[in-house]
DNA sequence: TTAATGAATGTTATATTATAACAAAACAAA
DNA sequence: TTTGTTTTGTTATAATATAACATTCATTAA
């Protein structure tokens, strides 16, 4: 799960501000809720199953149900502070969330090790394919499986 | 649903035959439910849900059951002949099954049409992302979602 | 301060999507 | 025909997600 040495307790603390001042420009509130699960996910060294979540919650709160979850889930998917891995029903945090670049994904479908990426010639071809056909986009979705460096 | 004219009726006679021709080339065998279910796939004007389909194939087939839909899913993906947009969890046919080009999608959310297209870039960018992470590709999800020409 | 408002959470129930496990039948090929 | 393999049948359950409505909390207008 998650380690707790002094440098990631430093790391999960600066994602921390940044999530809260990313809430602060978006006039929503961080609650406890919403903070606990963005630190599990944060923390998590893999991606992050909604139920699995839960069950970390109930630990502290004993009234945490299915709806906690994923309404914990849609805030933080919309201010982009998590993205969820549609291919694994899963949520891994974003690496970069305040900048707007539209991120994919690698997953190893060995050792379950995710990684985001961001890359200006996606960028390009996301716009590219929008403009050509008038399409009025909202959100992507690219990720690809496979077996990654360490696993092949 | 599904249009009922001689051209329709024809389209999907052709589409039969590819996908009897792709089974036939992979030693696979296009049973009798997998057949059914390719069909049903084929027809449907609007990405097919598999409980939807599962529903269908009841009216003729009443031993149906989820794992028979999820089957003849499975074996369809795995050939190549339909795609599962994984953001609506959702399956359609595919557009080109004997040309192997990765493929993505197009999804409004207002009128739930989905266009599949190919594009060089995109191929390219696949593998130049592969290629630069020594990453071993298996497969690929790209899904843009937002609003059509017609419903901007 | 208090009342009103809207946002967030609590709660119960249920919908939707998907798989495990094992038995029976159909098929292929020797 | 026997044998091994693939496909299907069957039962049960796991995993993911949302609807609907009540309650509480936070913010602000009176
Ligand atoms: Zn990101
Ligand atoms: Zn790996
Ligand atoms: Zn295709
Ligand atoms: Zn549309």
């Amino acid at each position: 799960m998650s380690h707790s040495c002094q440098q990631h307790k430093q790391q999960i603390e600066e994602a921390l501000d940044i999530a809260t001042r990313i809430c602060e420009q978006h006039g929503a509130r961080l609650t406890d809720v919403r903070k606990r699960v963005f630190e599990l996910i944060w923390v998590s060294d893999q991606p992050a199953k909604a139920y699995g979540l839960l069950t970390e919650l109930q630990k502290n709160d004993p009234s945490a149900k299915p709806p906690t979850i994923y309404r914990a889930l849609d805030f933080l998917l919309e201010l982009g502070l998590i993205h969820k891995l549609h291919r694994l029903n899963a949520y891994v945090r974003c690496t970069h969330p305040e900048e707007k670049k539209p991120c994919f994904f690698l997953i190893c479908t060995n050792c379950q090790v995710v990684t985001e990426s961001h890359d200006q010639a996606y960028k390009k071809l996301i716009a590219k394919i929008s403009k050509s056909r008038d399409f009025k986009l909202h959100a992507t979705t690219f990720e690809m499986e496979g077996l990654c460096q360490q696993c092949v």
